[in-house]
RNA sequence: GGGCGCUUAGCUCAGUUGGUUAGAGCGUCUGGUUUACACCCAGAAGGUCAUAAGUUCGACUCUUAUAGCGCCCACCA
């Protein structure tokens, strides 16, 4: 074995050999209780980012984590075909590659096959990086989202949500990406602060309200030209005498409208004139707003804005302009003709599209739509709306969200949901199953899996929202895929006869960024447990965002800051990125990464390599082929101390991983290789009473306990490890051996050699320097005297005494632990003055803490309100303490 | 505007039913080469747990308020 572990040696080969021995794959006819994780899917055309590697470590633990308990483990990876970002990529690559003007020019089916054609040759990237991570899923099983059998899956559940009048089509404002041209989901549209103008002026003269003129505020003037009404409160005195009145009002460039002025409780009479230009057709609220009152108002709402952003020919003198450039003449005619009352400056939010940055316009469009509020659905035997049902799950705990709070954030997500417009005007995608027919006569629809019999259908042209079927992951993946080839079977056969979704659903687990709840999380609640009846997933885990050392977003624009898994990877091994991605991270906080840390857990896997180095020397030595068995009536303290401690291991390792405490478990297995293991275990190894049984033992289990979390460099080093045919990925969970075993004595062999230590440092003995030391107690006498040789290597001794009770030496250094007597008596060696500073400080310290215990325990309330085991521990204390000090007191006195 | 989170050692962070003299890693300082490891070993320094009040025998932990930072949701035009 070389010095130092260099992981590039050997992680590609170790994971090929996982691979080829079938141990990722998952057995729908196992009898053994099943543990499934749907791989949330990356981008079928993309690159790994940090953002994957912590979802593969995280899930990667757990999954290796249950393999080895025993139970039937799916994880089922895949890719997303990611619509709007890959449509937009391929045709930015045509159009900078091969110089093409405009893609879309190709038609549709030219452009969908350059699409497949480039995801296809670049589905291999993403598939390999996964695999350096080392995620050990089933690719066998590997799917993408735009599979045949999860097309199938797309369509029956489109088809099925609109036979139960779930999904309809309908005229809506809608919002409109104006640079990609495609309508948008309400939370695909972020809110961006931005400095605008508040502008106020005359909308209807004195004459026409018979008094003083009404003023209106807005910051899109220009959306004015196609208001059909103006909104006030009902309560409103101002305005009173104006409400159901129509008017017709010419702007200055001559186009006329008519409003009717209409009372509506939404309207704030505190903000602005207290009055509101109602603009349906370009506004959401507007829109509702028309929908309330449409029976008072006279006029039909006029299209102003078309998909372009231009103003339409709706709007004589202002065709074909864009929305800014009409905003500034429209501003410019009403000052002009002296209506304009103030401009005001003030922030105001834009809405951006999620994916293009671009300002998003409400429009009318004619749209696909899933209602969320009729109730379709049979939850529990009960008749619910999708909203209800994604409410029940979450308040019922059918699924649990870790951390918890981010089930407010769910609840209040779920309770604004609006309908879902589901369509979208790009070609990548599952294309919308609908197919029409048009004559004089008649206009037919059809719904289903294919176009129906007969001439002149038409298929809708527009595709689903990539979430539609990124909503039906976590089972549209385990419909066999033969089975959805038959399309003799209903929707409901294809469930009911897929093994795997029969075996792996609903999933144990969805791990995955709190970024994407909404999106995805809530989406699959709402799809799955309409579909299938079940829920998609028992828990949800979700993990934060990596940032930069500064707690900034990573960019790969800024290469400073922005870490590269793939070269960490390189650099420092799969598995110390495992562990700087899990370790001192909880679920739901963002984590900041820098290469520092990566690099300290590089050194915990060398750690790991040299101890194992070392052992597996011993055991070489000692000609070891299989593995020795313990001999339970023949240990030293020191096995006993580090048994004791593995059991204690197993048993929390065990446990936090079952709570999905991640962090806490990886740290609880650091300490104990590092602290336990290497600095006293083996150190007491180097001594006279080496027990190969039992290291093999402490070695064997530490490789397993450490497997899930960096299971390359324990699988290199367990192929070392004589005796072990099997790899260690399907070795079996150890489990604590239920044996009781004295810790204690070498606890206290520990304590001295410590106190030893600490003693010769703080009086500045050479490390090579060796001492004698007394030390006396009654009590632990056949610990020390059991284990003096330890001691005197471990603490440099010349000339070791112990003895159950001895002379106070004056002029040492001198300690108590555990009510131990430890001196140092080297004349010369020990700075007298300064071990009576030292002393004294450390007397003041403990008369403080006595005093403390002391008013504690004469407190009649706490004797009385606190628990006996609490009273009983703090009463221990405080004997202990009083003992050391009254010693502490004598050595001083000594001095 | 509504909601959430964070504030613990110089830095990055743990601390889950309130009960240790508050922990780790990195960094710093003092020393080191012993049967694996300098990607290492031994030791040390460093904290009013943001601030203020409250509940309690007891608060880093619970309540309330305040401040700073961050995030999410929301079309007061």
């Amino acid at each position: 074995m070389d010095k130092a572990y260099e992981a590039k040696k050997y992680e590609d080969d170790i994971y090929k050999k996982w691979e080829e021995s079938g141990a990722f794959k998952a057995d729908s006819d196992s009898d053994k209780e099943s543990f499934t994780i749907s791989m949330p899917p990356p981008n079928a055309t993309g690159v790994l980012h940090l953002g994957h590697s912590v979802m593969l470590a995280l899930e990667d633990i757990m999954i290796r984590h249950r393999r080895m308990k025993g139970y039937e483990v799916l994880w089922l990876p895949g890719t997303d075909h990611a619509a709007i970002a890959t449509e937009n990529v391929v045709i930015r690559k045509l159009k900078e590659d091969q110089g093409i003007e405009n893609p879309r020019s190709l038609g549709r089916k030219k452009l969908v096959d350059e699409i497949k054609k480039y995801v296809a040759n670049s589905q291999g990237t993403i598939r390999s990086q996964i695999r350096k991570m080392g995620a050990s899923c089933d690719w066998e099983r590997e799917r993408y989202t735009m599979d045949k059998s999860l097309h199938r899956c797309v369509n029956e559940v489109f088809k099925k949500m609109y036979d139960d009048e779930l999904i309809y089509r309908g005229e809506r404002v809608v919002n409109w990406d104006v640079a990609l041209q495609t309508t948008l989901a309400d939370d695909e549209v972020e809110h961006e602060e931005k400095e605008g103008i508040l502008y106020t002026f005359e909308y209807l003269t004195a004459k026409q309200t018979g008094g003083e003129p009404l003023y209106v505020g807005t910051s899109r003037p220009e959306t004015k030209l196609g208001d059909n009404a103006i909104a006030v409160h009902p309560d409103d005195k101002r305005y009173q005498h104006l409400i159901g009145k129509n008017f017709d009002v010419e702007w200055p460039g001559g186009q006329t409208i008519n409003v009717t002025v209409i009372a509506d409780h939404d309207i704030d009479p505190e903000f602005g004139t207290g009055a509101l230009g109602v603009t349906p057709f370009h506004s959401k609220i507007d829109y509702d707003m028309w929908l309330r009152h449409r029976e008072d108002i006279k006029a039909k709402p006029i299209h102003v804005i078309d998909e372009n952003g231009k103003i339409t020919n709706n709007i004589k003198g202002y065709e074909g302009l864009t929305v800014i450039e009409a905003r500034n003449k429209f501003v410019g005619e009403l000052k002009s003709a002296g209506k304009m009352k103030s401009e005001e400056r003030y922030i105001q939010q834009m809405s951006i599209s999620y994916r293009s940055k671009m300002p998003v316009e409400p429009i009318p469009k004619l749209q696909w739509f899933i209602d969320v509020n009729k109730q379709a659905i049979d939850w529990k035997g009960k008749k619910m709306s999708l909203k209800e049902a994604m409410q029940a799950v979450i308040k019922d705990h059918d699924i649990r969200i870790i951390p918890d709070r981010f089930e407010k954030i769910y609840f209040h997500w779920v309770d604004n949901l609006q309908d879902w417009c589901i369509s979208r005007q790009i070609w990548w995608g599952h294309r919308i199953p609908v197919w029409y027919r048009q004559d004089e006569k008649s206009s037919d629809t059809h719904v289903g899996l294919e176009a129906p019999e007969g001439d002149g259908w038409k298929q809708d042209e527009d595709t689903l929202d990539t979430w539609f079927s990124s909503a039906l992951w976590t089972w549209s993946t385990l419909i066999d895929p033969d089975i959805a080839d038959d399309h003799s079977l209903s929707f409901d056969e294809l469930l009911s006869k897929s093994p795997d979704f029969i075996k792996f659903h609903p999933t144990q687990i969805m791990e995955t960024g709190y970024d994407i709840i909404f999106f995805w999380i809530a989406r699959m609640i709402l799809a799955t447990t309409y579909a299938t009846k079940q829920i998609p997933f028992e828990t949800v885990y979700l993990h934060g965002l990596i940032r930069t050392r500064e707690g900034k977003k990573m960019s790969k624009s800024d290469p400073e800051t922005c870490i590269d898994p793939l070269d960490m990877i390189e650099k420092y091994g799969a598995d110390a990125i495992r562990l700087s991605m899990v370790i001192g991270s909880t679920p739901g906080n963002d984590t900041r990464l820098y290469e520092e840390k990566i690099q300290g857990y590089r050194n915990f896997t060398n750690k790991l390599w040299n101890a194992s180095r070392f052992v597996l020397g011993i055991l070489e030595e000692k000609n070891v082929t299989d593995e020795p068995v313990v001999d339970y009536d023949n240990l030293t303290d020191a096995d006993q101390w580090i048994l004791n401690k593995l059991n204690e291991t197993i048993k929390d390792v065990d446990d936090g991983l079952m709570e999905y405490k991640i962090s806490e478990t990886g740290q609880i297995l650091y300490d104990f290789l590092w602290n336990d293991f290497c600095d006293w275990y083996l150190e007491l190894s180097k001594g006279d009473k080496q027990n190969l049984a039992v290291l093999y033992h402490a070695l064997k289990n530490i490789l397993i306990l450490l497997h899930p979390f960096i299971p390359f460099v324990t699988e290199v080093i367990w192929s070392q490890l004589p005796g072990q045919s099997e790899m260690l990925i399907r070795h079996d969970y150890p489990k604590p051996d239920g044996r009781k075993y004295n810790w204690k004595s070498l606890d206290n062999v520990i304590e001295v050699i410590k106190s030893i230590r600490r003693l010769r440092g703080e009086n500045k003995i050479e490390p090579a320097q060796k001492i004698a030391v007394n030390i006396y107690s009654a009590k632990h006498y056949d610990d020390l005297q059991n284990n003096q040789e330890d001691i005197i290597r471990l603490a440099r001794i010349s000339d070791l005494v112990i003895d159950k009770k001895g002379v106070k030496l004056s002029g040492a250094a001198t300690d108590v632990v555990n009510g131990i007597e430890i001196f140092i008596p080297l004349e010369g060696l020990v700075d007298t003055e300064k071990e009576k500073v030292r002393l004294g400080k450390e007397i003041g310290n403990l008369e403080g803490y006595i005093k403390g215990l002391d008013a504690k325990l004469s407190n009649d309330k706490f004797a009385k309100n606190a628990p006996k085991e609490v009273v009983d521990g703090e009463k221990a204390k405080l004997s202990e303490a009083e003992n050391k000090l009254e010693k502490l007191k004598e050595q001083l006195g000594n001095l």
